[in-house]
DNA sequence: TCGCTCCTGTGCGCTATACGAACAAAGATC
DNA sequence: GATCTTTGTTCGTATAGCGCACAGGAGCGA
């Protein structure tokens, strides 16, 4: 265990949303770090150019970049996915995007948008809870149900809108629910106006390894329709896709 | 300077494209690091999530995803642009992107993408070579002469398509060019069937901060016709966003 | 089967790094 | 303007990580 190189991973996560520019202190701060290891660390980001430096203040520059993108041209299922999440998108003429659980969010690894239907900006790298996302729902279910469970007591669940489901035992018995189904509907949980239907991907040996959805605004598609209008499409990409994952 | 730290950054971006899962050795050849180092960084990767390890391989997880989104999150220009970005492809129907200059390189920072046009997937945090980008002439065209040829010289530069510029004269000569004219107009030099149009992106102070760009199939539009179609949208999204950078 | 090569894992001196406290400087509060 | 807080920085010391060297395995070809 090199610490000097955890400490470093944790001061580039300090900057977090909202939180561009930071000083020595609030880095301490927000990782718990003593402050002339704090120090150290952002001077070391500044000295290889993975920040900037104005005598006061230190901000992460493009180049950080590089770390994540050795992540996403490096790894299969990103590349892999990309082409037929591009055709699915164009064929049912909505967003459609593919994310794996980490922790109790979902993390997006490739997406292919219509046209903005939310009020974030969703790319590679974008995260949200797991509890109020159909792929999240999907993932959570893939899991044992003690370790989904487990995962969503851990975590804050706040109500983004009225129909945010945030109870523990409404969400397992919703999990259990797409656990049999084999699918996942949000209506309105996340965002007004924003209604999602996923689908597990599965690699060559049956395990889930992913989760695929189609998101569109519930103005123009209601919920209940969504498992109609799409389900066949996404369950058409998820079983090309099988055999070419791992 | 915290060694063990950079050491770490260094392993992080040994894992490029093609090259998803590597052993200790791999690692070490690929950084130049000792064994024993490079096994210290990636077990410590491992520890904290960020890498997989079999007990051959290693491999990143998505939670490296982190560290780029919290530059992608954090930073003003990205979460400033996407809107203008997300009206301006939807009103001329084609991708736009912005990007930043990092080295001899250009890297999407935001992007709207209308449909695929190219073969490979831009995204934020993708990187392309400045050399043959309309985003990276319009951002060495705004470095002092000096330092761009500096940068172009150490660059190897590959001929893509049968009319990449890769000469250096006549790449000083098109940079002077597009410092005079204001704009830059790329004809698959890149990709055959994709030209571009870029424009500076100026700060309050009135320094190139970024470049934005619209990319289309040279089919549908000759980039002899880029400017006449797209050059008035460009410069009036980029004036819009002046008084907002910095 | 035997070498040969390449790989991984580990122990050990030596160096460099992190720690914690102490110091100086700059605001903040009254 | 004096006091209190918070900031960035410095410094000596204990320690953790570095690089080297060696041992055990796996793969490969002769």
């Amino acid at each position: 265990m090199v610490s000097g190189f955890a400490r470093g991973l944790q001061v580039i996560e300090a900057f977090e949303e909202d939180r561009p520019r930071l000083a020595i202190a609030d880095v301490a701060k927000a990782t718990g770090l003593d402050r002339a290891t704090a120090r150290r660390c952002l001077l070391t980001l500044a000295e290889l150019g993975y920040a900037d430096y104005d005598g006061k203040f230190f901000a992460l520059t493009p180049k950080i970049l590089r770390l994540g993108h050795a992540y996403l041209s490096a790894t299969p299922l990103p590349r892999l996915v990309q082409p037929f999440l591009d055709g699915l998108s164009e064929k049912v003429g909505q967003s459609s995007s593919v994310s794996v659980l980490d922790g109790a969010e979902i993390v997006y690894v490739a997406r292919a948008s219509q046209r903005r239907v939310m009020s974030i900006n969703l790319m590679p790298g974008s995260r949200l809870p797991a509890y109020c996302a159909s792929m999240g729902r999907v993932l959570l279910a893939a899991l044992p149900v003690e370790e989904a469970r487990s995962l969503l007591e851990q975590t804050p669940r706040t109500a983004f809108t009225p129909q945010t489901k945030t109870e523990l035992p409404e969400l397992m018995t919703e999990l259990a629910k797409v656990r049999e189904q084999g699918h996942a509907v949000i209506d309105q949980e996340l965002e007004m106006g924003l209604c999602s239907i996923a689908v597990p991907l599965l690699d060559s040996r049956g395990r889930v390894m992913a989760a695929l959805n189609i998101g569109a605004p519930a103005a123009r598609v209601p919920a209940a329709d969504l498992a109609d209008r799409y389900l066949d499409a996404l369950k058409d990409v998820a079983s090309s896709l099988q055999p070419l994952l791992r």
